[in-house]
DNA sequence: TGTACATCAGTGAACGCGCGTTCACTGATGTAC
DNA sequence: TGTACATCAGTGAACGCGCGTTCACTGATGTAC
């Protein structure tokens, strides 16, 4: 049947929000297209209609993912004073939440090591969204010149994003609460101007 | 037919090697057990005699892999000038070779994505390897107290770790090194006293 | 305005494939007598 | 010492299952006349 004009770019949003938290969450292989389709109430075969293919849903996807928890630092940010807008991100970053909320965290720390089995081509797509991450914290971010910043920004996320995949590694919650908080220290006495 | 004496525990360990490179490389879901088998020039059905499942030979391969990356930095640590040992191991980490080298690097940069999502009983095997290593490499970190040290090695370690993960996700050469280039100055700087 | 036809998002059965696992079997060597 | 039997690492066909993908079909709405 023909359906209202707007469904299907609504479905194909819901299909991509509800991938990129799933491919976080259970990895690549996770979790399936049929069953994320039946998830949204709907049928596996319609999935062609809005992605060529699972590896194109998981591009888009991870680029979705990337957005959302830029949007979420930005977020943390913007509720700063003035100046301790990095303090803020590194907080949210780093906290128990975070770990926690994988499905809806950053996709670097939930998938960077499929991303970076991925060919070439598809890599290359990724870091434009990468990029823009870096570009719309840079105001926040330490340094006289763009070098500087961006060096900061390779050092600080990195090391935030270690942090969350070596704490969820980790059983013990207590520990894994150590590593977040020997982080957070760390970052903030070397990147954030005291309050 | 009765094979020699030793051979079973050689095949073994011949699986186990093969495994803990293969797991890094493709992740674990990567190869599979008919493929890992054929590499060795042995059939599929002969794995069972080894290993229960594949979930027991990930954990088994994760360890090894864990022990082997281990080695590597004590070796690195053990051709330093007395001192400087802790330096030599953030350099061979943040290597290109190690980025390129990911069957023979560091497994939790290829796996502690998948690691995390094991269930709580599996984490806690291989938490026991991870704290074996932190232990093997306390005498080269900076530290007064245990506590000073623990400290020390979650944000070095995890730090590294994410700056190889997101290094890897990154599809341009050039770019790679910057990453590496900027974490290594980064933590000489932060832990390593000047030559 | 009314009617006939085209469109196409979504359906659901079907296909092919690879994978983890099982199992009856093999046969050279070790062991018991 | 020689013989009969037990052992068990490894073989390879087979099984069941889930998954990504395809495809003929549906039918309410949009469009053309």
């Amino acid at each position: 049947m023909r359906y209202p004009a707007d469904q299907k770019a609504e479905t194909h949003k819901k299909i991509l929000d509800a991938a990129a938290r799933s491919f976080r969450e259970h990895g690549s292989e996770g979790h399936g297209i049929a069953a994320l389709m039946k998830d949204l109430g709907l049928t596996h075969g319609g999935f062609y209609k809005h992605f060529e293919s699972k590896e194109d849903l998981f591009v888009n996807a991870v680029q979705r993912g990337l957005e959302e928890i830029r949007e979420q630092m930005l977020v943390a940010a913007r509720g700063a004073r003035k100046g301790q807008e990095l303090r803020a991100i590194i907080e949210y970053y780093l906290s128990m939440e975070h770990l926690q909320q994988i499905g809806g965290g950053c996709a670097i720390a939930a998938l960077g090591q499929e991303i970076g089995r991925q060919p070439v081509h598809i890599r290359a797509q990724i870091n434009a969204t990468q990029r823009a991450t870096m570009v719309a914290l840079s105001p926040f971010l330490p340094g006289k010149s763009v070098v500087e910043k961006r060096n900061n920004f390779f050092v600080l996320f990195s090391g935030m994003t270690g942090a969350m995949v070596m704490a969820r590694t980790i059983a013990d919650p207590a520990v894994q609460k150590e590593i977040l908080a020997a982080a957070k220290k760390f970052y903030l006495d070397a990147f954030v101007a005291k309050a």
